[in-house]
DNA sequence: CCCATTTAGTTCAACTTTCAAGAATGAGTC
DNA sequence: GACTCATTCTTGAAAGTTGAACTAAATGGG
């Protein structure tokens, strides 16, 4: 702390760090609007819906337990809980019992849900790409993975008393 | 439309592609998640709130027509309704008619609003700070700003029948 | 074995966002 | 002026999210 104490004046943002700072945020909301709509239209559910279909689809067996689903998409489990029933009344997800831990739950995507996915994958891929890469150079995009890297490292403090969303 | 039509395989990501992606998702899931935590906890409203807010101290007299403001902000006017309504509710904004154009609205910062801010502005910006200009080099900043800038260009085609938000 | 504690997941109430109308005023045309 | 159409903003209901409280099962000492 400095020789002030809590009196000290907090460092501003620069005009540069400002600046883009407002761009970052329009450009994130856009794009994130841009995709929901575009995935609520297509395939009925929002962007994080799909997202949850995305890494069900990679895992395993088509089935991730529901703690480890919500850390890996970021989220908290009530949200995912919520999210999974909805999936559910849709028929893209089923819930399985856990056999070795009474209390777990696995989320599974079903047939239909991988058919789902099969089906918009592409439309959701052009616009991912029409949005980003096909506007960003290599060299962009080389520099904007380093940067969300570095971001994801300081907001995931993986240390012991943090507070990640998935625990909450 | 490629010489196969419809059929045509669509461009998949690359590897890098989808890492860089993935890292964006998660970066930007992370950081929007952290303010408005922390925004929740110490000013008692949601980031976009805030954001709000800003808006307002910094127009002409701390007051904005609805539709410039959702316009800044980048979300739908029914959104802007809802939020301003709250707002109001916390004695943050007051809302005025305009005398030129008697559809339309005003929404103005009170003092009250402003002081909140006041009070909430070391810690956002602290918040800000932390999790993104603290950890990158000056080299890229601007290159996030310069990303930014191209995705949000991308995104608001400013066409003739453009689908923008705060149309909707 | 018993108890306190932790962990997995769900549920409830309050809140926010979206979507589809709808009310009111303005603007252009004949 | 009357008609039509566009613009401004609001509303209400449905969908989604949050944070806290809750149930049930696992875990780890004594």
């Amino acid at each position: 702390m400095g020789p002030m104490g809590d009196m000290t004046e907090p460092r501003w943002l620069t005009d540069e760090e400002h600046h883009v700072w407002r761009a970052y945020l329009h450009a994130t909301t856009l794009l994130e609007d841009h995709l929901d709509r575009q995935l609520q239209r297509d395939a009925g559910m929002p962007h994080v819906y799909y997202g949850l279909l995305v890494q069900l689809s990679q895992a395993p067996r088509r089935r991730m337990r529901m703690t480890e689903l919500a850390k890996d998409a970021k989220i908290t489990r009530s949200r995912l809980s919520h999210a999974v029933a909805r999936l559910e009344k849709n028929g893209w997800v089923r819930r399985e019992n856990c056999p070795s831990d009474k209390r777990g739950q696995f989320a599974r995507l079903t047939d239909e849900g991988m058919e789902v996915l099969r089906r918009n994958a592409p439309g959701h891929v052009a616009a991912v790409r029409q949005a980003l890469f096909d506007r960003l150079s290599a060299e962009q995009v080389k520099q904007l993975g380093e940067i969300m890297r570095v971001m994801a490292e300081g907001l995931e403090p993986a240390g012991p008393d943090a507070d990640l969303p998935w625990l909450r």
